[in-house]
DNA sequence: TCAAAAGCGTGCCTTTTTCGCACATATCAT
DNA sequence: ATGATATGTGCGAAAAAGGCACGCTTTTGA
């Protein structure tokens, strides 16, 4: 669909020109020179081949075809103009978010920094609850929990299905060992006792010895626990990222399952409140990858 | 109402690279490189203060906040190019006009080349009739007519008012003779023989001598006759233009009168036709006076 | 497994566009 | 008549845009 459009800047000079029927006007408005606008009409004028203004006694009037033009561009214009304020505008309001601590603590408060910045008028209430609860119970807009077989048809788009691999403190593992070894080690479980098992079925090994029920404990304590270097932890990539990334555990092997995701689920009617559409446009922004470099 | 839009150049290369998805595309699409298009979206970001893009492994993707202001923008620049693409039409047809035999030889047929130059291929038929009689009789789309006293409720725009004034030949009279000294000349007749002594009244003189039904003849005649140095004529001046102009008549007096008015009469049903439009638009620009520099 | 291709970002330099200024011209108001 | 208004234009300066070459990453294909 090759649209070859004359010349945008000589466009905007003429429909100012045409609304101000003056040139002089027009040059005010758009803050140039005169002798810019009259510049631009005649240089578009040439360029359509038409006659888009007639010389008055003094200035100058719109003749019939140019008339007509600007009455075609002048609605474009505007709109471009209202699509544009959107941007200058400061957002305020409040969002109240539910997460579960894990992920909230991993995920997405690391994340905050950039909606801070877009959006410093936007009052954000962070809540923690790892219980899958009904929004309205904890006063919260927008939830980001874990589904293990998806939402189920409720409207709540996918935030992150990242695999669970093991993860542990470099004092205990190193990257890509054998998954014997890492069987053997301490073993902490995230919130389910038989990931383990799963994991020892996906890498051809025997179970793990020991009563499942021993370790089980609150995700954020297994988390804390794998950091001090007391274990291996199976869990979201996506939430040890973070502690990747700063050295502080070690992914010590590409054996992985996923185990279900998460995802963004609303309250009933808070999507017209403004703040709230931003905050759920920036989420899933960011839960895409959105580019790294940051002005 | 001052509208402040964003770099123009550069709304029309996101919108490009929206559509695409791809700055390549874009680049193709707009005949430029591609880091043309990288540094126009970076910088129209830079001033929303808004991603627009995400990167992809591979590629780019519009943000949610990209997505809107392209679903703002496309429907702006279609809105432009189709209304831009009327002046790469060569328009085509015919026009079958109308028009008094004088005001035709001296005002439209003068003006014609500029019709000819715009529209080449439209085929443009002109009759010389001067009785005020039906369009459809003589089969035109547009007429040409004096009216005494207005069209009277008809769609008949305004062509030409100018006054009478006296005009003669160089070799029979001078700029602003006395009234006097033109009365004393042979007067010729324009259409009504009382115009002589309306003119005489408003001149502060007796009326002029001899029988009024004399002289009476044609229009054309009566103007050739002046031509020939025979006599002063009482004309309207945009008929006398082109040969004042010349110096082929003189206009040697400032008393003068409005008689009526030329009007633009049009058939029924015919500005269906664009050729007919076109005509129309150009026939009230060209009676309002174009700019005189041509292309 | 290695190489080539597809895509985008960026520094550097050239080209093109745009602009402002100053002056000219014409008209209008006082 | 004179100053204010309003546009057209030549000229030089400034800015924007663009291209090229290169780097980086991912994907594809042999």
């Amino acid at each position: 669909m090759p649209r070859a459009l004359p010349p945008l800047n000589a466009l905007r000079a003429f429909e100012a020109a045409g609304r101000h029927q003056s040139f002089s006007g027009a040059a005010e408005e758009l803050g140039v020179s005169h002798s810019a606008i009259s510049r631009h009409v005649r240089g578009l004028e040439d360029r359509l081949g038409a006659q888009l203004f007639r010389d008055l006694p003094r200035g100058v009037a719109l003749t019939q075809a140019g008339a007509r033009y600007l009455a075609a561009l002048s609605p474009s214009f505007d709109r471009i103009a209202e699509a544009s304020e959107v941007f200058d505008q400061r957002p305020t309001g409040q969002v109240t978010v539910d997460a579960e601590p894990l992920f909230a603590m991993k995920w997405l408060i690391p994340r905050l920094g950039d909606f801070y910045r877009r959006y410093p008028d936007i009052e954000l209430r962070l809540q923690a609850n790892s219980a899958i609860a009904d929004l309205g119970r904890y006063e919260a807009d927008l939830a980001l929990r874990f589904f293990h077989a998806g939402p189920e048809g409720q409207d709540a788009p996918l935030l992150s299905n990242a695999p669970l691999y093991p993860f542990a403190a470099p004092s205990v593992v190193s990257r890509l060992m054998p998954p014997e070894k890492i069987l053997s080690l301490p073993l902490l479980r995230d919130r389910h006792a038989d990931t383990w098992r799963k994991w020892a079925g996906l890498a051809g090994c025997a179970p793990p010895a020991g009563a499942p029920s021993d370790w089980r404990m609150r995700a954020r304590l297994a988390y804390e626990t794998a950091l001090a270097g007391h274990g291996v932890l199976l869990i979201s990539s996506e939430i040890a990222e973070v502690d990747a990334a700063s050295g502080r555990l070690i992914q010590c092997s590409d054996i992985g399952f996923r185990m279900g995701s998460y995802h963004l689920v609303s309250a009933e009617g808070v999507m017209r409140r403004s703040a709230v559409r931003l905050f759920r446009e920036w989420i899933l922004d960011q839960s895409a990858g959105l580019r790294s470099v940051n002005r």
